[in-house]
DNA sequence: CCCCTTATTGCAAATCATTTGCAGATAGAC
DNA sequence: GTCTATCTGCAAATGATTTGCAATAAGGGG
């Protein structure tokens, strides 16, 4: 099944980390984890309010700094808006999603290509520090049969 | 060098191409094309506005037309805006960019990872259909020394 | 070559995701 | 409890993209 990577942290574990980056642990941003702990697949700012009573900016914003502390990751499946997911301690979140076209279900893909073929790229055009974002999008088993 | 996959078609063959398909040649569709056809690398629908006397609006239909009628190919290197590339005759414009974190200079990927992984994925998941999206990002030569 | 029908354009206003300014609220140090 | 820097809510701004609608132009038919 989805070998999602979330060590099903618990909220204290993930408060200390707001807390060591000197941050302060307010309502909203305790909601937002806890939401995003109790999701396992990437979700979109507007999905993420929908469960909470915060001002959909403070959501933004603290979307924002978690991802600047690497708490959570951003992922663009091409349609606009973009889903986050919350991030293990040591978790570089790198990881791809299968997606429907249809009814936009996520699985989560753990394997990726040999890390050869990045590096001979950036070996070939000379650019440092290279990564890559990679989806997948096709029709899920339910929306085939439709 | 960037091997790119533009045939360096004419104008001719590109609007017998938009007549095929009982579309109208307009001035400005004709524009359009000229445009992506003297660039060989991604273009905003600002920029292709911008090299044009025609409205924003059109521009945006137009590309949404020609991608439509796979004449170009729309890409998505995940800042919130849209680039399109015109596609040869027989291109499914299938490759991947390179592009530079810092001033954005775009490198067309010719290659792509095998594609096994891809078939193993659907297989895996019970997915049909499957294709997809994949960019790299890093620091280009010039932006290195700075 | 003109006419007519229909596709297409320009313009302005509407959407949608996301950001930002600002004044009032509140964590957390003292 | 006080105090201050950090947040939040709210409303308005932004930027990409879309859409409604009346005016315009392409291309088939005569």
């Amino acid at each position: 099944m989805a070998t999602h990577t979330h060590p099903r942290q618990n909220l204290s574990d993930l408060t200390a980390r707001l807390r060591q980056h000197a941050q302060r642990i307010t309502g909203p941003r305790q909601l937002i984890l806890e939401v995003l702990r109790r999701e396992d697949h990437p979700l979109t700012a507007r999905q993420i309010h929908g469960q909470l009573d915060c001002d959909l900016a403070t959501v933004y914003r603290s979307l924002r700094l978690l991802e600047e502390m690497a708490m959570v990751k951003r992922f663009d499946f091409g349609d606009g808006t973009a889903r986050f997911e919350l991030l293990g301690q040591n978790d570089d979140g790198h990881h791809h999603h299968l997606v429907c076209r249809e009814c936009s279900t996520v699985v989560e893909i753990g394997e990726c290509f040999s890390g050869n073929l990045e590096q001979r790229i950036a070996r070939e055009h000379g650019f440092a520090g290279v990564s890559h974002r990679l989806e997948f999008f096709g029709l899920c088993p339910d929306c085939q049969t439709t």
